[in-house]
DNA sequence: GCTAGACCTGTAACCGGTTACAGCGGTTGT
DNA sequence: ACAACCGCTGTAACCGGTTACAGGTCTAGC
């Protein structure tokens, strides 16, 4: 049987056709899990990501599930909605359903829960984790190199007034921004106002709310970096509604490039992110490191770059204040 | 052992500390293939859909994911990417898998695939489905509804040369959605302009493109009610690109209400479609037909009705010519 | 013509759980 | 004091495949 399906060894020609008719007659549909029972192999892999709601993501589970699926591959997919109680919960699921390899997004869990699970030995790869995993290769952005240069782009407009709506506080993520945001001004001689920070959480909510504080202190900047596009998109919304014009009298720039950002009014300037691309290879070092028999060849790291894409949303410092 | 794990039948105390002890030492991980080889339960769910980057999906994914949750159910996200034979394999693949239900939006499968696949007997729920699969319970949404809904506003508002740029041809909400729109221009007594209608795809270039075209053929219009929000984004780009202000020029009217709707510039006024519900709906359902003996108690379909989400991006028609 | 080897087929053990059933000690009722 | 019964524990069969191994034919070589 198990020769014959999957044509492992060479069968007669009279006993295939018996057994072909065997299978057609009994509408014989193989079983996969006594299959994995025995071969110890699911050919699943598990994504964990915080929230698919977030723009951010689609384009990634995207990647991954292309790069499965040509390997026969399947994936499931894991709201951890950022609670840590739930990552470890996951985890636990994760490894009584037996997948072959894990792959998650911005872990938030601690290192005692990490000790916990990672001698379980199941293959993961994390991206843009915020802590560290032993032996999980890790795939990320530069995000501080990114924010240098969305800060840069502000910077060569002419702008020294430079805001930042960072994304929540706490997360690797939005601390390697805003000290990418901070290495553009140190280099280009301009003093850091810790006035001109407020901190936000990666929503359009927090984005506007950023703006309508920096409004409401009275702080004078003449362009923003939201840490994220959704960020961006609060922050034209809530300058829009102060009588405040893009990017004649505020520039905004934001991170990710989702793809909402080509069709904002005006069209988002911001720092694209290769995400289709990161799921992609994330999947595939994952896969790697599943059929390699020597667990021990560790997979280097991969950090990508963001790029800036110029559109609409900033110009050039206006000649008068404010 | 399974006594133990599973706390079936009672244990005395000395036994189970004794069998504690033993899980502990050996770091005893149960094994979820074995069991759901006797048990036949896998507790998973397939989630077939078109295209995770379509920004209308990611609601219904998390009210699926959460719904499984809730009962301890894990969901496996296929992409079909609209293809027939891509939905063929992935279902042939996942009864392989041994899924304990499946969820299909928008399938595309012609019948004679259908006819092969029924059989099978795995439990199944299709979101907004395109034909006919026999017994299977359908969630949708009343697409004609919400679409007459959409151009009932724009009449109301004095619009009377109301432009619809079509979903993909062929696709039965595409249909739906223009028979609504033509329903209620027919209520109004208006006589629908062929012209006026053209055909688009879901996306924003297609909503851009459709405006490119109606404009170039000088068809005179003062609304346009798209086949979805994506299509009525790329609209609102194109008209910009003609000089042309929303709403004052032209209203536009989406559909779906995706979450960045109310972040364009204007904020998009649209039909509320209660994507994450109907994900959850659907879910349940599905997880309460599988729980059930009898696969005879026929779920009824469940239609669910769009929303008027009145923003900034349609106005009462202007005096003058358009 | 006989033996070695190649090649195919049948058989049985095993993967790691669940479950039905048998067995055993202890308690209760009379 | 004995039988009936109850509750817990041990045992073995089974889920549906894979795989190692032991035959059994058939061909080829000497």
């Amino acid at each position: 049987m198990s020769r014959f399906v999957n044509a492992a060894a060479p069968v007669a020609g009279g006993t295939g056709q018996r057994v072909e008719m065997a299978v057609r007659a009994l509408g014989y549909r193989p079983n996969g899990i006594a299959r994995s029972l025995v071969t110890k192999a699911t050919h699943t892999l598990a994504l964990l990501l915080p929230d698919i709601t977030n723009p951010f993501f689609p384009d990634l589970v995207k990647g991954v599930q292309l790069a499965a699926n040509e390997r026969g591959y399947v994936v499931l997919l894991c709201s951890t909605l950022s609670d840590a109680l739930t990552e470890e919960s996951y985890l636990k699921l994760l490894q009584l359903k037996q997948v072959d390899g894990i792959l998650a997004v911005g872990l938030t869990m601690r290192r005692p829960q990490i000790k916990r699970f990672a001698p379980t030995g199941v293959p993961f790869v994390s991206l843009d984790r915020d802590i560290d995993f032993p032996d999980a290769p890790l795939v990320r952005l530069d995000h501080r190199g990114g924010a240098r240069l969305a800060t840069q782009h502000l910077i060569a407009l002419g702008h020294r007034a430079i805001a930042h709506v960072t994304g929540p506080a706490g997360l690797r993520v939005s601390r390697e921004r805003l000290a990418g945001y901070r290495a553009a001004l140190t280099a280009a001689r301009i003093t850091a106002d810790s006035r001109l920070r407020v901190t936000g959480d990666f929503t359009e909510e927090a984005g506007y709310a950023g703006i309508e504080r920096l409004l409401m202190e009275a702080v004078p900047f003449t362009a923003v970096f939201t840490g994220n596009d959704l960020a961006a998109i609060g922050a034209m919304a809530a300058l829009k509604r102060h009588g405040l014009r893009v990017p004649e009298d505020v520039s905004v720039i934001g991170f990710d490039d989702i793809h909402l950002a080509a069709y904002t009014s005006p069209p988002l300037t911001t720092i694209r992110q290769p995400t289709y691309e990161m799921g992609r290879h994330a999947a595939e070092i994952l896969m790697d490191t599943i059929g390699s028999v020597s667990p021990k060849r560790r997979v280097a790291n991969r950090v990508f770059e963001g790029r800036l894409v110029v559109r609409g949303s900033t110009g050039p410092l206006r000649g008068g204040e404010q």
